[in-house]
DNA sequence: GTCTATATACGGATAGAC
DNA sequence: GTCTATCCGTATATAGAC
């Protein structure tokens, strides 16, 4: 059983990623949750407190619906943080090279957001940090001993990111790819040092 | 001398900068370039015409307002990435975290965008590609006999633009920094295999 | 707390004189 | 090719009955 407020933010979720903030319309989310304007009124006074409920739903799915099935069938540290860019591939592929991460294309089209939108954006992005940031964390003894997880699963945040939006502008995985394969050399090198080179 | 063409595509280039495509009305651009609507509709039928405009001019801006002022006092190829990169983080100093690299934030915005304005989107990253590209191919003898210059070109890319992405976000260099200093290290392990570990 | 109907503002685009 | 004035659709948000 779902309530009114549930089915508004869901649909509103839905909505921003496929369209934006921006082009989407309190109509829309409306039409979509089989509600009426006055329910997401009472529920959400402004389209940014609806916004702000959908930033605030990430953070709760971030574990369950991404990190947790990328990591279903895979135990090694490292290799998790490869399988976590494998899912978000698989996106692309399943989307046709329209998939985008959400949280990432909210903080590109507002460019100047509210503070509370702006702190709940950075504890989106601190939460997929945190995640990878475990998995370097846990593979410590493979990897140099001045190498900082954080400073790691923040630059695999970079490569996905832009990543995701070379994809989706090419429409090819080509770019994704590459930048993947970079990245995976230089963990490669990081975990294996002094041994690599021919490959 | 400049004609009012000109001054309307330099006042749509700014606002869409500043504030994204969407939210840039016809009304401010004609307001900026002290011009009138029915100029602007006369050369520019539509708005998506003028960002056509906007991203063709961004073409021709990449070589002497970006690339040639970073590439300034630097010869090393290898060092002349670097310097690129260093450009962006000079614009984040500057606009106070503002700044975004304004064809990825257009690339993000528009979901999916017409097919003309992908193909410059796509231009303009190739074209950005392209530069990095020329660096590490003028280095190949100190890169690896498997180094592709066109792959690491394109992880550079995906690093400035989720750099950036990351720096506008929490309003702090420090993701931005993380993910280039990763960038370096790697780059270093490449050209100078079988020394590094310890630094 | 849910619904219908609507106010109010603003956006892109146009008309047509000069 | 430039200007003034304006149309028309749509968006957020509100009013007020139930």
């Amino acid at each position: 059983m779902t309530t009114t407020r549930e089915r508004l933010v869901e649909s509103a979720r839905q909505l921003i990623a496929e369209q934006g903030y921006g082009p989407t319309t309190v109509a829309q989310v409306v039409k979509r949750a089989d509600a009426h304007p006055g329910s997401l009124y009472h529920a959400f006074p402004t389209k940014q407190d609806l916004l702000v409920a959908v930033l605030e739903n990430y953070l709760t799915r971030l574990r369950p619906q991404i990190v947790g099935p990328a990591w279903q069938d895979v135990d090694d540290p490292i290799e998790r943080v490869f399988a976590l860019l494998g899912l978000y591939r698989k996106l692309l592929v399943q989307s046709d090279h329209l998939f985008g991460c959400p949280i990432g294309s909210i903080a590109l089209e507002l460019h100047d957001p509210d503070p509370p939108v702006r702190a709940l954006l950075v504890r989106n992005f601190d939460q997929w940090i945190g995640a990878v940031e475990e998995c370097f964390a846990a593979a410590v003894d493979r990897l140099p001993a001045d190498a900082d997880p954080k400073k790691l699963a923040t630059f695999v945040l970079t490569t996905m990111e832009g990543g995701v939006m070379l994809a989706r502008s090419y429409r090819s995985l080509d770019a994704f790819d590459a930048a993947v394969a970079s990245l995976r050399d230089y963990i490669a090198r990081l975990t294996t040092p002094r041994t690599g080179g021919t490959r």
